[in-house]
Formats: C-alpha cells, structure tokens, sequence
RNA sequence: GGGCCUGUAGCUCAGUUGGUUAGAGCGCAGUCCUGAUAAGACUGAGGUCCUCUGUUCGAGCCAGAGCAGGCCCA
C-alpha cells in the first residue's frame, strides 16, 4: 500500500528544485535585501574543485546556508559568494593520473602549458559539478559569481602581499629538509605522507665511531638508513639519560645504560663477552669528538660544497671538520642505542637539531635519489639501488655496500633486521627519503621572544580579536602560531600560482614584482609572450627584468607558490582590495566563516590571519565556528583510498538533502559525526519496486523523527481542512477566544521562536534545531492529542476554527523557522497552507505522494502568521509576539503533563489499561500554586487518563504516608561532622512526626549519642508518599493514587471502548477514507451484547456507522453476516475475554462528513 | 618527547559551586496508546563513575600518583 501520507524527501526534493528553477525563486531571494542598510559578511572557505562533493562537504555547506538563510529572512544584505580553490599539486596529481604520467619528466615532455591548461580544465569541470550538487543540497548562492583561485585578481593580490612582505624584508630564501620521492622527483607533503605509510623490513646497523683523544674507546651509533652515513656530521646523546662504557674484546663503548643488555643479542659470534665498567651522565659526553665514518670522501674534506644556508637564522658553524656529540632531549633509551647518528642534510629533525647547534650541512642526493659529485665510488648510485631476489625479497644494493665498506673499515659493530612502519610514495609506493632542497619562506620572526617583538607576535593579537567557536579553537591557533616555523610558499611543481621573485644569480639579489603592471614595466624580455596569457606557468616565465643591483638579466625563480596563499588571499582578492577600496571596506571583514576544523589551523585560517595582518593588521573575520570530522556508520574514517567515503551524490538521493542538513543542524560541531548507513543499492530498488520510499535504518529514523512528527502534523491539519473544506482566511478568533491548549501552544510557539532566534544569532544551530524538535513534539504529542476532537466534530464553530487556526499558525510558524535548516520540507509546508496562488502540484509528484492531494487555497493576509509569500524563503524571519506569551499557562501545563505521567505509570502497575475508565484519582500536590493550577486544567488530565474525577488530597490522607528528607547543603553547612548520626536518626521518623513537622515547623531529633538537635524546613523537608496497599506512583512529592476498583458499569464503558477501538482498526486496515461512513455488524455473546446495544449510539457515533446490528451467538457460530463485508475475527483476550466477530461494509453517502462530539478541553475561560 | 583533551549503562553522552539511592537518548524486554504518526507513553533489566592514595561529616566532581585512549605539535 503506497502511503500518500509518507514524507519521500527525495521525492519532494527533485520537486522544489525544479518548481524554484520554474519561478526563479531563487534569484529572488538572492536579491530581495539588496538595498538593505544591515549587512551579513560571509566569506566562503574555497572548497577544492578538484573532486565531486562527499557527505562531509554537505556539513560544511549546510552550516554556511542556515546562516545565510537567516540573516537572508532578517533582511540583511549579503554576498552569496560562493568560492573554489584552483590551484595546487592535488590537482596536478589527479590529471598526472587521468594521463597516467609517472613524473616530472613525463609532465615536460607532454609540455608545461598543455599540462596547466589540462590542470585548469579539470577545476572547471569539477567547480561545474560541485556548483551541480550543492544546489542539489539546496544551497542558495549566487553561482554565476563564485570566485577561484586561479583567477588574475588572486594571483595578483598575492603578489602585491608579496611584495607588501618583501617590503618588510620578510621574504627568503632557505632550506627544508623535505619528504621526497626519489622517482617522481618530488617533494612529498604532510598530507601526502600519511596515505602511504607502510610497514616494511630493513637492515639496520650499529655502527662504531672511534673517539678522538680516548684510544680504542667508540661511540656505539644505530641507524636504519646506511645511505645517510656519508652525511653524517654529529652524534646525538640525551643529556638527561645515563650512559654506560661497556668493556669488549679490549675495547671500549658507549651506549644507554638501559640498552646494554641487547648486547647480549647484538654480540653474535664476532664479539666476545662484555662488561660494564662504568656509568656516566649523557650530559658529560657533549663535546667529545670522533672520527666520522666516511671522512675519506671529499664532500666532507671540502665545506664549501655544503649546503648554503644563506638566510637561515645564522648560527656559527663549529669547527667545521670536526664530528661532535651534541645533546638533544629528544633521544629516546628505548631504541637503538640511544646514540643518534645524525645528518642535517638528510632528516628533518635532524636538520632542525643541526640548525640549532650550528652543523653542516651535507646534502649528498640528487633529485632523482643518486649521490651527487664528491662521494667518490657512491656518486651517480642511487639510494634504492636493488633487486628482488629468488625469493620476492627486495635487496637494497646500495645498503650492502655501504655495510661492505664499513666492515672493511671495520667500522661495523653489527646489522640486525627490523620491522618498521616507513613513508612511502602514495603514488607509486617507492620508499621516501629526506632531502634538504631550497625553497623561499615568509619569516615569522623569533620564537618565545620576551618582548613579543615580530609578525608571529602580530598575528597573535589579531587572533585574540577573533571569536573561537568552539572556545578552543582560539587556544589551537595561539598555540600553533607560537611553534610554527616560517611559512615555505613555494613548491617546485607547475600548476599554481607564481612567485613573482626575481633571484638574480650574478649578484644574489632578488625583488618581489607586485602587481602586472609593475612587471610590464620591469619587464626587458618576454612580454609579448605572456601578454594576453593569465599569470602562470609557462608564459609568465618568460618575462624577464632587470636586476636593480647588478643589471643582469633575471628570470623568475621557477617556483609555483603554496595553494594557501591562493585561499588565505580572498578577504581582499574577492572583495576588490586593490580596485575598489570603497566596497572592500563595505565588506571586510567577515561576520562569520565556518570551516571544518581539522588543518585549517595551520592551513586556511592561518593564511588568512598572516595575509590580513601584513596587509592591514586586522582580523580578516570576526568569528569563526569550527566543526570535527564525518565518520562512517561505526565510528571509522572515511578514507577515499579505502573505498570508505561516501559520495554526496549517492547519499542525497537516498536520504534526501534535508535529511542530512538537519542531522548536521542538531550535530554539535565540536563532535565527529557519524553518518548512518545509507540504503544500499538493492534496498532502493526493492522499494521503487515496490513503489514506496525506501525505509531508513534506526539512526536514520531517529535523526529524522522531528522532520516526520511535523510531516505528520501537517498532514493531520491537511487531512482535515481539506474534509472541511477549511480556509484560514474566512474565519477570526482572537487569542483570548480560544481554548487554553490553544493559547498555551501559542505560547510554547513564542518561547520556540525566542530560542531558534537566540540559537541563530550565536551560531548555535544545536539550540535552535533543539528547540524546533522540543516544539514539534509538544505539538504532536500533546496538543493534538488534546484537541483532535474538536477537528472531528461537525459543526465549523468558533472552538473548531480556533484549533484550526492554531495549527495552522503553528505550522506556519515552523515552516519558517525550520527554511534556513530544511529548506526543501519547510517550503513544501510553507506553499502549500500560505502560499497565495499555489500551482498546481504536478501529478507524478502526486503519485508519488511528495505532495498534498489537495493544496489549501489561500487568498489575502495571513492571521498570525505575518505577510503571505510565495515562498518561505522570502518571508521575513518571524518575531515572538509578547502579547501570547503566558508563563502560567506554561506551568499548568507542565502540572497536567506531570500528573498524566504519575496516572500512566499507575495504571501500567494496576496493569489497568487506558482504555479502561476509572472512578477517581487522588493527587497529592506539594505546592499550593501547582495545586491551584492543576485544578484550572483538571478536564485536561482526566482526558488523557480517562478518569471521571480528580480529588485532591489533603497531608493527612490515609492513602499517604508522610516522610522527612534531608536538605543536604544546608544540614551539612551547619552540622558537618555530626552528620551520619543525624541521618540516623531522620531515617528512624515516622510518618505522623513528619505531619507533625510539617504542621509546627520543628522537628526535635534525638541522636544517638543522646544529644537533641532541632531540624528546620530550612534544613528538612516533607514529603509524601503513597500508603502501600494502593495504586500509586510519585514523582518529587508529586503523588497520585488510582481508584483502581472496576465497577460492572465501568467495566462495560472500558469493553465498549475496546470495540469502538476494534471497528476503527479494522477501518483503517480496510483502507475506508477517515469521513467514510459504515454499516457495522458485531457477533457475539449475549453479555457483551446486551452491553453493545446499551452503548449503540456511543459506538455508532465513534466509528461513523450509519447502523450497528449486533448479533448474539453464544456458540460462536456466526450467523450469516452481509454480503460483501469485511469481517475479523476478535480473539476473545480482546474484549474481556467474549468472543467476537466483526463486519463491516461501505454505507451510503450522506451530508455530514464527519459527527462526532468534542470532550476535553474546556472552552476558553477567560 | 612536549602540549591539550577524554575515561560514567551494551552504544553515544549529560552530570551545576562536593550533598542521601548517579541520569538522558538509542538499543533490549514487557505493557499500553493511536483513524496524523516510520510517532508516542509507562515499566523493567543493565553501573567497581579507569585504578590506587589522599583531603572532607560527605567525592563521579577536589588533590597526588598511575593506567588506557584521542587530538595537536615535534
């Protein structure tokens, strides 16, 4: 049975998109607050176009729309910008693979400017499908005017904040030690490294450095990349550590005192017994000099064919020829042999060590991983020089004859295979290594500087300018910008922006150019061949200047910049910095940027803070909200390589768009999320099959409920306006008029409008999605279990139209606050009850029940609900109306609600089912005022639990027993040690002492070591219970007692509302429209049928039946029942233990649609 | 190795300035309610509040030590 009622997001989705697209909905939207004196400034994070969107860019999306759609319904003008970032290796990579190109070479050889066009194709391709899916997420933004970052305006605002840099004499150039493979020839960044980590063998080696001055004394050094030893200038120890001298085939050695019995295992069979023969502190070794293991080679004979570290924080070399032990904290006892050979122009953290202590330098391996000139027989041999042999194992040629030539110099103590976790290339798993290659920097002054002196420092302060949402984000990014290194901006590679540095090889002198035309008029040669050309690779290269200094011809340095520039740039690029101050000022900074939190520290944020504090020393935004990560269904990472990611695409025709917008409105951003399982590929097709949505798993559901609570309200109000023939705009009942359900939901609207509004205005979308869901569940699960009836009474009086218009209000009132989160559900709600001349719905969205049957037509002003529009998206934000909001209203209510729980779970004690009516119940209340209240809305609770009468009890009922409760705080303030044998002694009060303390206020207690202390109702307070022997259930003092004894009379109502509830089931199941009328035919036994036909009129009214013919059958035989009907048989356990059968069949037409009296809520009283 | 954070029910998490017998949602079991409902209500089972030590009349909360995990940095 294809339910029409059932919400199909999807379905509903495809609609709207298409109905907008139609009426350019949308633009107008985009433009309704174009002459609004109030501003929003939002500016987009780039995303990257350089692949189709997945679930967890919807997070980002969504967030950035709800709060562009509120501040769109609060009448503020806004960009809708959306942005694209361009350029970069990870674009580079992705058309490497489509042409399946293995390295640099192959790039050169397919050409420089075909292979940046191809670069700039693929972004636009895939900006393309991204603008696709996002509309698609329902995000509203001006998509013909998204920026990206490859445009000239960005790539020439950077230049001019590099120049700006320069200018401060920030710029230059330096040295990395960098991940890099040896066979793409490149460097390998962060992010890169950690998709190809794998776990592998190697040969590691102890190695021997013989001291100097201490004769046949060697430090014992352990290394598990020999090709570095070449390199080797130092010799690292924690002076913190103990060291140990250890006695050896008449020689000596040192290593961790808590690594020496591995010796016992590394001695093998070339080494003799060992001892300790003494210990001493790691610090007493720094200084001490040793003879390195390749001096012979004249790379390290010969310092000038060092690494130039030119600009580099200048520390003096020591005694450049000479190996030395230097102390590093960082050396671990745990491996090795806590000795850590050490070679700055092979490892990053040994270059950083080297830095700091004033080492050389030695690079000794090309681009391509070979050693360079100067390492006698290993130049030209690469590091990974090697085979598989026989059996599959990869040798590495290279290591043996490293380990060859240690042995001969009988430098090597032993070698030992281990296993370990080592970088490889992602692309084409060849091992990495580390090496030391030039780059330019933007210097960010000292570190731990007393007098806070330096761009690091000035960046600090504008950060703390800045609102941190979540709070820690403020403390991440000061703590990143303490220990960031200076910023490297360039990357040997092609596709990206280009540094426009001049580094004149005559003289050494370079010059940023900052703008295009300062470049043209530099420029000496090649410009008529980048003319015309956007600023990249290869045109622009061929633009030469002048060096300013020597006169000699330079070009540009070769290098394309860090794609952080290209998005860091965009709160100037994008806002016209540099041609129309007037509007940049207009905009900048940003109200509010959202992105996800992991990298942006040191990635985007951290960009934008640098750039906008050269530029201007100001906070490029105001507030920034942060949100964590999506995960799968179980908690894992998504993971593209492993297949794990889930494709946006995929999902949003599964779930709907609004399914998951909302899972992220109510998601607390400082958490992961995880993302339920989608319905799989089968699931969908078994329900198109089946011509049904396709069912959601549990998580889905449970995210989804308040989506489908409204849905079900709305259809509820649908259902029965349209039986009705109901019109919101023929009918006018004031507030005070109406029903008190009525005027409290009223209310609760107000107070949800006031948090949604309140959640909204902090960037909290968890307060304010909390807020619409606590609503709309009052909604569904009190109001209109109130007042359903008063929907199924006949005549359209003033208490029907004012529950009407209550719901409808309510609705939409929800709608609205629900179209910045949902915004596909919120409009189909919206349209269809306020709309003023709705199109009709076309008839495939029909059939697949996305839409109404019937739309309500609507002409002129909304009643409460504020001017009526053709969209929701073009409303304007409702306003809590202080004039319906009524706290006491509130709390009877919550009194009623309370009371109502107590008598359910009493009943469910008595096993006394609802619909079984009760004489009586007896409520205790604590408070007076609660009292007071309760009895206002006596009709309420009694309803609900379907009780004839409410009595109230006094203190002393025999039905309660009295009880004395400490006020902790208070007793403990005054009475701190002697408090266990005070709560001895209240434990032993009984109940007539309790009312006798509640009746005096004093409350003598004896104690047990004979002293009398005199308690308070400051101190103790009273409360009552149940007496056992009843049916009774209490809540805080709050009790209720049910009149459980069951009457014949009663009985007879409970069986009669038992059928009346079978006939109607047995309606539904038989698909009889909601105001069809029957004929209804009942068989069975003379008890319960004298009883049925005592109660005729009462059934027939409940079930719409136009007879009701009851047969008795005390065989249980039926006899003949009309023909045609529907029968069902009723297990006796149904009805009180008679046996039944059932039938029902269509009855004529008649007039009224529907006749049914309304119970429960009283009319308005005031 | 440094910094920050987290350990509470099967799962995800709340838990106010220390206050009796530690809560919610989901899941599970049972009962009920329902002609808007893929909804809802009630009851129940389920806990060494990571461990130890201390402070206190009283500790999930405070202090110290340890264990485990996460994130960031190196």
């Amino acid at each position: 049975m294809p339910p029409l009622h059932r919400l199909d997001l999807p379905a509903l989705e495809r609609e709207w998109l298409a109905r907008w697209q139609q009426d350019g909905t949308m633009e107008r939207y985009l433009h309704r607050n174009d002459h609004a004196e109030e501003r929003f400034r939002f500016i987009d994070g780039p995303i990257t176009a350089n692949n189709q969107m997945g679930v967890h860019h919807a997070w980002n999306r969504a967030l950035k729309d709800y709060y562009q759609r509120y501040h769109t319904m609060r009448g503020q003008r806004q960009r809708y910008q959306n942005g694209f970032d361009c350029q970069g290796l990870w674009v580079e990579v992705e058309v490497e693979k489509e042409f399946k190109f293995k390295n640099k070479h192959d790039i050169e050889e397919y050409g420089i400017a075909p292979f940046v066009e191809r670069c700039k194709e693929r972004v636009l391709r895939f900006a393309g499908l991204i603008t696709e899916q996002s509309k698609r997420l329902g995000y509203w933004m001006n998509w013909d005017n998204s920026y990206y970052t490859m445009s000239d305006e960005n790539n020439y605002t950077i230049w001019h904040f590099l120049k700006t840099c320069h200018e401060r004499g920030l710029i230059y150039k330096g040295r990395d030690a960098m991940p890099w493979c040896p066979r793409c020839a490149t460097g390998i960044s962060d992010m890169e490294i950690n998709e190809g980590r794998k776990e592998v063998q190697h040969t590691s080696v102890y190695v021997r450095f013989p001291l100097q001055d201490r004769a046949g004394e060697y430090l014992l050094v352990w290394t598990t990349t020999p090709w570095t030893l070449p390199a080797n200038v130092a010799a690292a120890v924690n002076p913190d550590l103990t060291y140990a001298k250890v006695a050896q085939d008449g020689e000596f050695y040192y290593l961790s005192k808590d690594l020496v019995p591995k010796l016992a295992k590394l001695r093998g069979k070339q080494h003799g017994d060992f001892q300790v023969v003494g210990e001493l502190p790691g610090a007493d070794l720094v200084g001490w000099q040793y003879t390195g293991p390749f001096d012979e080679l004249p790379a390290w004979q010969d310092p000038s064919r060092d690494v130039d570290l030119k600009g580099t924080r200048p520390v003096p070399l020591r005694d450049p020829l000479v190996h030395r032990v230097v102390p590093w904290k960082d050396v671990a006892a745990t491996e090795g042999t806590g000795i850590v050979h050490i070679a700055p122009g092979c490892g990053r953290e040994d270059f950083f060590l080297g830095k700091d202590e004033g080492l050389r330098v030695i690079a000794p391996i090309d681009e391509n991983g070979a050693y360079i000139a100067g390492y006698d027989w290993l130049t030209g041999r690469a590091v990974n020089e090697g085979h598989t042999d026989d059996k599959g194992h990869g040798v590495n040629t290279l290591a043996r004859a490293i380990m060859d030539n240690l042995k001969a110099k009988e430098l090597l103590y032993q070698t030992e295979s281990i296993q370990h976790v080592y970088p490889h290339c992602w692309r084409c798993g060849t091992e990495l290594i580390f090496r030391n290659v030039e780059e330019w920097f933007i210097n960010m002054g000292p570190k731990d500087d007393p007098n806070h002196q330096g761009l690091r420092y000035e960046i600090m302060a504008v950060v703390e300018q800045i609102r941190w949402l979540p709070g820690f984000g403020l403390e991440r990014e000061l703590d990143w910008l303490r220990n960031m290194e200076d910023w490297m901006i360039s990357k040997k590679r092609y596709w990206g922006l280009a540094l426009p540095i001049f580094d004149c090889a005559q003289c050494g002198h370079f010059e940023v150019i900052g703008s295009k035309q300062e470049l043209h008029d530099r420029a000496v040669a090649g410009w008529e061949e980048f003319d015309g050309h956007t600023p990249h690779r290869p045109y622009v290269d061929a633009v030469q200047i002048r060096c300013s200094q020597c006169g000699a011809v330079v070009s540009r340095v070769a290098d394309v910049g860090n794609p952080w520039l290209d998005a860091g740039i965009v709160p100037y690029s994008t806002l016209n910095y540099l041609d129309d101050r007037e509007y940049w000022r207009a905009w900048f900074p940003a109200d509010f940027i959202t992105e996800s939190f992991p990298g942006q520290f040191r990635n985007w944020f951290y960009s934008m803070l640098v750039m906008s504090t050269v530029l201007e020393n100001r906070p490029p935004f105001q507030t920034v909200l942060g949100f964590a990560s999506v995960l799968a269904f179980d908690g894992s990472l998504m993971s593209k390589s492993k297949g794990t990611a889930l494709w946006f695409a995929e999902a949003v025709e599964k779930l709907g768009a609004d399914t998951m917008r909302w899972l992220y409105a109510a998601q607390p951003p400082e958490q992961d999320v995880w993302f339920p399982q989608v319905p799989t590929d089968d699931e969908m097709a078994a329900a198109q099959a089946k011509g049904v949505p396709v069912r959601l798993n549990d998580s889905w559901l449970q995210i989804r409920s308040t989506l489908d609570k409204l849905w079900n309200v709305y259809y509820f109000f649908v259902t029965y306006a349209n039986i009705d023939g109901f019109d919101p705009a023929q009918h006018t009942v004031p507030p005070a008029q109406r029903a008190d359900a009525d005027r409290w939901l009223l209310s609760e609207l107000q107070e949800t409008i006031r948090l949604v509004t309140e959640g909204l205005d902090d960037f909290d979308s968890v307060k304010a999605a909390n807020a619409i869901s606590e609503c709309v569940d009052q909604v569904s699960n009190w109001y209109i279990r109130r007042v359903r009836r008063r929907f199924w009474k006949s005549a359209m009086d003033d208490d029907k139209a004012a529950a009407y218009l209550t719901l409808y209000e309510a609705l939409v009132t929800l709608a609205k606050l629900l179209a910045p989160f949902t915004p596909f559900l919120a409009e189909a709600i919206y349209t269809n009850l306020a709309r003023p001349h709705p199109p009709t719905p076309s008839p495939s969205a029909m059939e697949r029940g996305s839409e109404m049957g019937s739309p309500l037509h609507r002409n002129g002003e909304g009643l409460g609900v504020g001017p009526l529009s053709p969209s929701v998206h073009l409303t304007d934000w409702p306003a809590v109306d202080p004039a319906l909001v009524n706290p006491e209203l509130r709390a009877e209510t919550r009194i009623v609600q309370r009371v109502v729980n107590l008598g359910r779970a009493a009943r469910e004690k008595a096993q006394l089912r609802v619909r079984q009516p009760l004489a009586a119940l007896h409520v205790r209340v604590p408070a007076v005022a609660d009292q007071d209240r309760l009895v206002r809305l006596t009709a309420q609770a009694l309803d609900e639990l379907n009780i004839k009468a409410l009595k109230l009890l006094p203190p002393h009922s025999e039905m309660l027993t009295a009880s004395v409760k400490p006020k902790m705080a208070a007793l403990g303030q005054k009475y701190r040690t002697q408090m266990p044998k005070i709560l001895a002694a209240l434990k032993t009060v009984e109940s007539d002492q309790a009312l006798a303390f509640a009746a005096s206020g004093q409350l003598p207690l004896q104690l047990a070591d004979g002293a009398t202390v005199m308690l308070t109702p400051a101190e103790v307070e009273v409360q009552a219970g149940a007496q056992e022997g009843y049916v009774a259930a209490e809540d805080r003092g709050l009790v209720v007692v049910l009149d459980a004894h069951v009457t014949p009379e009663l009985a007879a109502e409970g069986l009669v509302r038992d059928l009346t509830h079978l006939l109607n089931a047995l309606r539904k199941r038989a698909d009889f429209a909601i105001e069809e009328h029957i004929t209804a035919t009942v068989v069975t036994d003379a008890a319960l049928a004298e009883i049925i036909t005592r109660f005729a009129a009462e059934v027939r009214e409940e079930t719409l039946a136009t007879t009701l013919t009851v047969l008795p059958s005390d065989d249980g035989t039926p006899p003949e029942l009309p023909a045609g009907a529907i029968t069902e048989e009723i297990a006796p356990g149904k009805l009180g233990g008679h046996p039944a059968t059932l039938a029902i069949a269509r009855a004529p037409k008649r007039a009224t649609p529907r006749a049914r009296t309304a119970k429960g809520d009283a009319p308005a009283t005031k």
